[in-house]
DNA sequence: TCTTGTATTGAACGCATGTTCAGATAATCT
DNA sequence: AGATTATCTGAACATGCGTTCAATACAAGA
């Protein structure tokens, strides 16, 4: 047996990152095997090798996919207008994001160690990046008078580590919707920073 | 050679333990092997099995000792009174029992998912019964009027969500101490939850 | 000093790991 | 139809894993 009836690339490529994104949200990267990633998809361990030179890129891969995809997602999102208006859009956008794409959030929190210093470098600047967005509305909102903060980059972390925590709770089907979920968290936001 | 000179289990007991949390937070505790762990302490992989019958109950009791003591010193620190005065209790507590030992924090968020399902009911329960104490504190002081909350078990979830964020940033010998963090918090904090 | 119990070594167990590669088959192009 | 290229297998490599255990050397008590 060699090439089996029906491989693409096209196809085979994805799911060889959905496998590995699911696996090692759920497992932890270290934990999981290539053979397991493969069996998950059907294919012996040798094929992953056509698709990635090992296994900390395909780490990273899927880490840069979804800082990228983050960054896109907020700047095609962000309401512009005032510091009130995009600060609500923020909260709301974060939580619709995350809750979006478990397993990429969650591993992006937890697997960072496993990449090496360089790699490491590159997902940390783009996460840096983010929250700078956040920040400027902080600091937009602080210079209009909307807000009133004692610390403005300690706020930005606080809030987003508040907006991330939502992913460790919810559930699909649960009591709450997401959008009730997003009412909730922008009215604790907007008083937290208020003036 | 058999027995070290100087060899006492009331000393390499705590050794193991202090090198396993330590290299079980710094790269995983998939990634760490018995015998590094071992060679961490001086001494090799098979005596670690005079102190753990295995290496998952290795991690639980690092988990589970770290909870109770969270419990026991917040029991300890309560400094009882109105809702709000508990509340900045609370908030000044939690960040600096946390930064006071970071590395079972965050073993505790991570590691998890390295139990088998008894172990994991046994921590996920204590960590359930640190936070009805802070749900107590939030509902009481909603009952009184001090609180307008939304929904006092998402803001109980969401409070101890944003303070434990702190130990992802938080340098020693930075810009702030942690009376300074303390006192940040605690003004978002109490804006968030005001009436 | 002698005995008893404690702490440790070092080798061994079977098995899993990440990665490579020659060979084989399917898809595609001419 | 034939040649070429893309995709995958299956076996192999050296290395490391968690765990066990007989042998052994030290510490503590009598």
């Amino acid at each position: 047996m060699a090439r089996k009836t029906g491989s693409h690339s096209e196809i085979t490529g994805p799911r060889i990152r959905d496998a590995a994104l699911k696996l090692f949200a759920r497992h932890g990267f270290a934990a999981v095997s290539m053979r397991q990633i493969a069996a998950e998809v059907g294919v012996q361990a040798g094929a992953l090798y056509l698709y990635t030179p090992d296994k900390e890129t395909l780490l990273f891969d899927l880490l840069k996919a979804h800082m990228d995809d983050l960054l896109a997602a907020w700047d095609a999102d962000d309401p512009g207008g005032g510091p009130v208006a995009r600060l609500e859009g923020f909260v709301r956008f974060h939580i619709r994001f995350n809750l979006e794409r478990p397993d990429a959030v969650f591993l992006s929190y937890m697997e960072l160690r496993n990449l090496g210093a360089a790699n490491f470098a590159a997902i940390e600047a783009l996460r840096k990046t983010y929250e700078t967005r956040l920040e400027t509305i902080l600091r937009d909102g602080q210079g209009a008078g909307d807000f009133a903060l004692p610390d403005t980059k300690i706020a930005t972390l606080a809030i987003i580590s508040m907006l991330t925590g939502v992913n460790t709770w919810y559930r699909e089907g649960g009591r709450l919707s997401r959008t009730a979920v997003g009412d909730i968290y922008w009215d604790m936001v907007r008083k937290s920073v208020a003036a």
